[in-house]
DNA sequence: CCGCATCCAAGTTGATACTG
DNA sequence: CAGTATCAACTTGGATGCGG
């Protein structure tokens, strides 16, 4: 479906003010915390949270490629932001498990069209350049 | 509307599985359309470009921080991947408008929720690590 | 003048090895 | 199993230069 009145190029502005005053200044938190949560394995991480507590390995394999380093990094930054929570049981071999908070689940609800987006369009994108 | 979410720890699985499989393999195309889509300036540079189109000078102001560079490479790429479209017109001095192109502005209304949540949670977010 | 490519310094990421 | 430490590789940004 088409939206725009002339040739193909997109116009209208459904961009609140305060949102386009509040997001783009340099020093603004929400710059920090959109760093956070599109960082490349921020999105993934969350995603594969939104579908239940997994543990720390199962992270590891659900988001191929990923070093255990940028695993601990990302998790660590989720987690102090809030949307991630981590309960670890003093058990051996140690077991870890990682859940979305309230706020979490609230934003990969908005996360999950993006990706799902991305991933019926990334045939088409990707095939459009030689 | 809400879905549920319960007290503390958000559970339920609302991700299709087609979805899951499709975007966490590692050599996917969507992963890459994810990377430069939430990118650190691909999201300024898409919403910005979401209240219209704008120039050069005008992005270059709107995403307070960015570099020539990266801009310069940041609408390389949402060019390639068809979702920036780039006119430049041969007159003196050079003028060069930037516009979405209907997938891109399709794409920004995902993404504007998305912001908009950041916005909104980021005071929240920033003041809970001490 | 505006748009953008190039070079170099600095910060970020990743593979491997090692500890509790 | 869950993470940390270390070093090498890549990415980012700023200054500069140059064409239109």
């Amino acid at each position: 479906m088409k939206v725009s009145a002339r040739s193909d190029t997109a116009q209208a502005a459904p961009l609140p003010v305060d949102l386009a005053d509040g997001v783009f200044p340099a020093g603004c938190p929400s710059r920090t915390v959109l760093d956070h949560v599109t960082s490349k394995w921020g999105v993934l991480i969350l995603l594969a949270l939104s579908e239940g507590e997994q543990r720390w390995s199962d992270l590891r394999r659900r988001a191929e490629g990923i070093s255990e380093k940028m695993l601990a990094q990302t998790l660590k930054t989720l987690e102090r932001d809030g949307l991630v929570r981590r309960d670890a049981q003093p058990v051996i071999p140690p077991r870890v498990d990682y859940s979305l908070t309230d706020r979490g689940y609230e934003l990969s609800a908005l996360l999950v069209p993006l990706v799902a987006w991305a991933f019926e369009n990334a045939e088409d994108i990707v095939n459009g350049q030689r």
